[in-house]
DNA sequence: ATGCATGAGTA
DNA sequence: ACTCATGCATA
């Protein structure tokens, strides 16, 4: 079967809206380099684009399970392959492109050899490895309340970096721990920065957006 | 499948 | 202190 996608075949480039993956500038320093320059990259490492990212999401998903694996399974069997292990979590989240686009095109290299090994591995006998080494005091899940939840998101379209002293008085608020808050804020920023934005498919927006630029304006307490 | 959390790297 | 990649614990 070819990747026909039936009719999900969106985007039309995320140049509108809707996709706009973290592409950070990366234009800072990050080599440098005195005299000699022979930075280029001109491997065959192409960065796939995020419909391609897609594609490739679906695919694995279907053929995983048809290969009778789960997501935990294919998370040990890369490290045990490559010595990178991951958690059903991450490839739970690859799947459904909840990753940002840098991390995506990381781990579909990966993936694809697992794809291709699993498939053709007419019984490979991986062996199975694991380190365990860990003794720390993680601190329990904090439930936060629907409610409080609520609040919390309407500051964020406030204002999704409040400063320090603002985290204090919501925590206080809220009457929760400034790093409960300060956490969220920082899970919630993630989440916006990921491909599919949950539950919200781009749509054409023929109107609206207009040269109003919201700035986004953090002021009152 | 997802929420809260940790930790390394960076500004 | 923030971002980013990642995961334990939980719904």
């Amino acid at each position: 079967m070819l990747e026909h996608g039936g009719l999900t075949p969106p985007p039309a480039a995320a140049a509108g809206q809707g996709l706009h993956p973290g592409l950070r500038g990366e234009a800072g320093g990050e080599h440098g380099e005195l005299g000699g320059h022979h930075c280029q990259d001109h491997s065959d490492e192409e960065t796939p684009t995020s419909d391609e990212l897609e594609q490739f999401a679906k695919q694995f998903k279907q053929r995983r399970i048809k290969l009778g694996f789960t997501q935990a399974d294919v998370g040990l069997a890369l490290g045990t392959l490559y010595g990178n292990v991951f958690s059903q979590t991450t490839i739970c989240r690859f799947e459904a492109l909840q990753l940002s686009f840098k991390n995506m095109c990381k781990l579909k290299p990966l993936l694809n050899k697992w794809l291709e090994e699993a498939d053709s591995s007419t019984g490979s006998p991986t062996s199975i490895d694991k380190i365990a080494a860990q003794g720390r005091k993680r601190k329990k899940r904090t439930s936060i309340e629907v409610s409080v939840k609520g609040v919390l998101e309407t500051h964020f379209l406030k204002c999704p970096k409040p400063a320090a002293q603002e985290i204090s008085s919501l925590a206080d608020s809220l009457q929760l721990e400034k790093e409960v808050v300060r956490v969220w804020f920082c899970n919630r920023r993630q989440k916006e920065k990921r491909m599919t934005p949950p539950g919200e498919q781009p749509q054409h927006d023929v109107y609206s957006s207009h040269g109003v630029k919201t700035d986004t304006a953090c002021h009152d307490l």
